[in-house]
DNA sequence: CAGAATCCTGCGAGATACTG
DNA sequence: CAGTATCTCGCAGGATTCTG
């Protein structure tokens, strides 16, 4: 709530522009990307995430779920565990990206290609 | 040829984040969607796309030109025209594009949903 | 008309250190 | 384990001016 600058849902432009500006950024595609098959630890998108940092991990996250596409479930132990999954809206996202990433895929050439 | 630095085609990571890096960008999408029904002059695009500068219009083409996303004709004339085009790889985005702006569509509330 | 050349700025994102 | 809190900086992208 801190950051009234730069509101997505504030005057909108265009619908493409408007998807980029949620799926967009740097890492969004591949968080999205790595929740496709259910439910995914912190920990394990660290892992499976190569380069990313935890600040933008988690700042990706909160995104993500401020905008719906992802939930968010703390269990109260120790050690801490938080679990994230996709929302039904951020379901509906998976098939884009998955077609994206093959296109992708396709583009670089499969010698190189790596599943992520 | 000048920036040697962020070479897309070096050492790549993930498919998805290919892509995105692809076809990310503040205005890449949006260029792409203008596209889609053919042929579109520069100045064309111009219109089309309220508040981008020439200097990322031109930067924008140049890069999807060099990606082979786009190809870039040129009319000897007085007064000259330029005209750009998806190329088959270019045009295997569109489903993806249209999705992805149907998709925010539907998220923005069809009220305030302008085309673009 | 379709750009190229400059100059300039904000903020996206990295590194590092700390915490419940 | 799953985060926060700072500090820092590069470069994406804007404004403006000039040209074949």
């Amino acid at each position: 709530m801190k950051k009234t600058g730069k509101n997505i849902h504030s005057e909108t432009i265009c619908a493409v522009d408007y998807a980029f500006q949620r799926i967009g950024g740097k890492h969004k595609g591949r968080v999205i990307y790595h929740l496709r098959n259910g439910v995914r630890r912190y920990g394990e998108l660290r892992r499976l995430l190569t380069g990313i940092t935890a600040k933008m991990l988690t700042q990706v996250l909160r995104e993500l779920e401020q905008d719906n596409l992802v939930t968010r479930h703390v269990y109260l132990e120790v050690p801490p565990r938080v679990e994230y999954q996709l929302t039904d809206t951020g379901r509906e996202l998976l098939p884009f990206i998955i077609l994206l990433s093959e296109w992708g895929r396709k583009q670089m050439g499969m010698e190189t290609a790596v599943s992520c």
